[in-house]
DNA sequence: GGTTGCGTTGACGTCGGCGGCAAGGTTTAG
DNA sequence: CTAAACCTTGCCGCCGACGTCAACGCAACC
């Protein structure tokens, strides 16, 4: 199949498949007009690379991950780089979910702060019987 | 006092001030020689300013709160513009802290399944038997 | 008057995952 | 023959909060 087939199968875009080639993470062969041609195997690769973006994860962290299917395996998680890349990656969402938790709480506390601080200005305005 | 003044005592650099100027969030005198010249309420300013960047808001998002403490209010907070900010931000944050707790789920479960796998692939290379 | 250390404006670089356009070649259908 | 629908490479744009020059002016001290 070709980059437009493949595109549209992967539900993204020719300019995204040339992307992820550039940075070594697609390989298709090369047909005799120069056109690249890609067999069955890439799009399980393609998806394995969207499903992990989507997730947040970067180009990078993902090149493991697309090693393994290469390799032959089923998934692409269960190779040692792609275990170590798991654990990194589940740790530091721990440690954003801790820093956001916080965020939170001072969000929170500053709202209700805002809010005493303009009832009670709403009733200094209208004077301290009410 | 000058920017490089400003600048230390609110932590940051004299690049990171002008383009708070740039932006409309700081506002500094001239001297006759051009400096820039702060007076103290401008260093709360950059410190609410320092203080929202930190926890993950925009410079756009910052604008009502330094509106609110020229405004001669003792916090930024106070006012209606930065109450709906504050909430507009807990919300989305909220949002974030489901999302991302679906990504450490699913992380977690590709982890387990990933271990899951290599133990049973070194159980078979070792045979059934042990 | 030379050096040092402030200040000024302006403009380009960074990161990442692409979007979009230009300028061309290839293939196919009518 | 031509138009359309593919494909190619290459390069600029984007977002946002700055960093990092360049090239210059001003102030103070020796």
């Amino acid at each position: 199949m070709r980059i437009g087939e493949l595109a549209q199968r992967a539900g993204t875009s020719t300019r995204t498949l040339r992307y992820y080639e550039a940075h070594g993470l697609v390989r298709p062969n090369r047909s005799a007009n120069g056109y690249r041609v890609y067999d069955e195997a890439e799009l399980r690769v393609v998806r394995e690379i969207r499903s992990l973006l989507a997730i947040g994860f970067g180009l990078d962290d993902i090149r493991p991950f697309v090693a393994c299917l290469r390799a032959g395996h089923d998934s692409g998680d269960v190779c040692p780089d792609s275990v170590a890349v798991l654990r990194r990656k589940l740790a530091e969402v721990d440690d954003y979910l801790d820093r956001l938790g916080d965020v939170r709480r001072r969000l929170h506390d500053q709202l209700a702060h805002a809010i005493a601080q303009r009832e009670e200005t709403c009733l200094r305005t209208r004077g301290p019987a009410g």
